[in-house]
DNA sequence: ACCTGAACACCGTTCAAGT
DNA sequence: ACCTGAACACCGTTCAAGT
């Protein structure tokens, strides 16, 4: 609530351009085009953002941290740990398929990953409170013994394959392929069958 | 040898494109660098292909015939199913690690997927040879009897997913992630372990 | 059949001003 | 502290010509 807000410009700019991303992906998002949106100079966004990439950044870290909060809503709830898990990947491929160029930002953007900061900050967050959920079914059985570190990614780096690939629109390419929920509960499902040995 | 060849013009123009997507970037791949680097004006480029996204098709089309290629080698020699399927993953992930910003214009651009005809044939018989390798593997019992697509979706979803986010430069970010092999790796021995039940 | 040069409507970014 | 308007060097694409 403190954090500066002045006259709510900047934030408009940072909606105005998810909303961009979503009507028509990452080129549609024009600093024209978002100035346009806001009612306000094509370049009064550089009063607020170093450049068009800080805007975008911007995007990303306010959906790393509505995704970190999801998760950890998630993770505190009273469910048992696979359902958490499933829940967990579902809120993922959501958001992948409603926001797929916003998705990509925050996950396949190399000029995104490049930027540190607050940004990393909030990509990490996301990620530890996805790390606890699989951790939680790796006690309780669910999932293989291997390294937490090591599983996770593994997890996150198939969901993020298949949300991808849906994403980039070859899902139904070769014809037999499986949805992204589905895929991820066959990888679940197989993970789980040799996990409790050792 | 008997496909056109004409001038050689239109095979400099795509080499070009391959070049600068490797030293600069999707970005860098200008129709005006292009032809300046083959010595061209910048819209002789309009005489070959119909615009700037077929000619990155083109691009794609040849490294896809590659890739099939090294793939068939594979399948065809006489190898040990899990090692031919390693050495398929192999080249994948070295392609990748390579020409990022090439892969990323094969297995990620929602622009190239749309595109049908010589392109999707191409992928999809880069992702036939690899699916054949994947059934050995299932024959010898060393992955699971999954249906075969379903499976090797998964797997190459997973691999894509590392792939993608080495390109990214977001494998170091979280510090416990494995390496794109490794993880694959891992992958393979895990689905291994409860595979050859039922 | 293949190429050029000028021109079009767009970009991101910079800069000198304005309040 | 925030914004505007003009100007810069770039784009992809089109079009009228040239050989």
């Amino acid at each position: 609530m403190s954090t500066r807000q002045q006259t709510g410009t900047r934030e408009k700019l940072v909606s105005a351009a998810a909303a961009l991303l979503d009507s028509g992906g990452e080129g549609a998002v024009t600093l024209r085009a978002v100035g346009k949106a806001v009612g306000v100079s094509h370049n009064a966004p550089y009063k607020h953002f170093e450049d068009r990439g800080a805007l975008l950044a911007a995007v990303a870290i306010e959906d790393f941290g509505m995704l970190a909060e999801e998760s950890a809503g998630i993770r505190l709830s009273p469910l048992e740990p696979t359902v958490k898990l499933r829940r967990a990947l579902g809120t993922l491929i959501d958001y992948g398929r409603e926001h797929p160029s916003r998705y990509r930002l925050l996950f396949s953007d190399p000029g995104i990953a490049a930027r540190g900061g607050e940004l990393e900050e909030a990509a990490l967050r996301a990620f530890a409170g996805f790390a606890a959920i699989v951790g939680e079914c790796q006690s309780s059985g669910h999932l293989p013994e291997t390294p937490n570190v090591a599983l996770t990614g593994l997890l996150y780096a198939s969901a993020h394959g298949l949300i991808d690939i849906e994403a980039g629109g070859r899902m139904r390419r070769e014809k037999g392929l499986v949805g992204v929920a589905e895929g991820m509960d066959l990888l679940i499902d197989l993970l789980s069958r040799g996990g409790t040995t050792d």
